[in-house]
DNA sequence: CGAATCTCCTGGAGGC
DNA sequence: TGCCTCCAGGAGATTC
């Protein structure tokens, strides 16, 4: 699924379109996370794009009166054509003609969703959205005060987006992992000092996914052929009944949240 | 408020 | 080769 860095990505390649007014708006198929409302993304129209941001996994296009925001879901892609557009594949849900571009949102799961609010404040999309991860504002002492009281497991705790944006299920698997903590513990039996080690793994997770290319698609290939994140080796992930690296105990694999969680019974606990 | 469960959806993988 | 079943995965909604 595009992960952060990905959808950090594909905003830089969509800088283009800054500056250039939507003529229109084609819904081919509406039904994605959330039933697409033609008469109200039809008030972009005519709007020229002011900037576009990053928040989460959201992609947010500021017009001159409001906005439109994306979410890729998991299997969302974005395809920016310039002059004229190429054949619809099936799952191109949506076209937004601008100018001279045509942005093509393809979503074969509909996972993904767009919506236009002319207040972003009242949004409820990203309301309720804690730090990005890789923001000063996350720091271990924000992380502990935020987990401190809560008896859920730490995994769910550091995917909840309130908490922390922007950790999928490899992730956190992953930044658990490197710190050493099971992702079984409860947040309020977590110290100050794994909190510190969790919050920079999470960090350096998430860097070493930019520096590998982004994409942690299953079948994802950059255009040198060289995998995506996914594919990389990852110490836990994935990797039920095999041996750690470290120790070579064998990783299980166990249900949390409807998530599938790897971990080392013996490096972590 | 917190916690647990449900839900959306399809392509790909594995079994037979 | 073809069908069937199972499953991943983000995150809001629902229920208690």
């Amino acid at each position: 699924m595009p992960e952060l860095p990905e959808v950090e990505t594909v905003k830089n390649g969509l800088k283009q379109l800054i500056g250039t007014t939507i003529d229109n708006i084609i819904i081919r198929f509406p039904r994605l996370r959330y039933p697409l409302d033609q008469q109200l993304l039809s008030k972009s129209i005519d709007q020229k794009i002011i900037s576009i941001s990053r928040r989460a996994k959201y992609l947010i296009f500021h017009l001159e009166h409001g906005y439109l925001i994306f979410h890729l879901g998991m299997s969302g892609r974005i395809t920016l054509i310039s002059g004229i557009a190429p054949k619809v594949l099936k799952h191109d849900h949506v076209d937004l003609i601008c100018n001279d571009y045509v942005l093509r949102f393809n979503d074969p799961r509909r996972f993904g969703c767009l919506i236009y609010t002319e207040d972003l404040n009242t949004c409820k999309l990203l309301s309720n959205l804690g730090p990005e991860p890789l923001e000063p504002e996350f720091t271990a002492k924000y992380l502990y005060d935020k987990i401190k009281s809560r008896s859920t497991p730490i995994k769910q705790l550091i995917m909840d987006n309130a908490i922390v944006v922007g950790v999928g299920n490899i992730y956190a698997c992953e930044s658990l992992f490197l710190s050493g903590i099971s992702p079984i513990r409860k947040g309020n039996n977590l110290t100050l000092k794994e909190c510190n080690s969790l919050v920079k793994n999470i960090q350096q997770v998430l860097l070493d996914a930019i520096n590998s290319g982004g994409s942690s698609l299953r079948d994802y290939k950059n255009a040198n052929g060289e995998l995506g994140y996914f594919q990389q080796c990852h110490n836990v992930y994935g990797r039920a009944k095999e041996l750690c690296k470290i120790c070579q105990t064998i990783i299980v694999d166990i249900r949390l949240g409807q998530r599938n969680s790897f971990y080392c019974p013996n490096c972590q606990s």
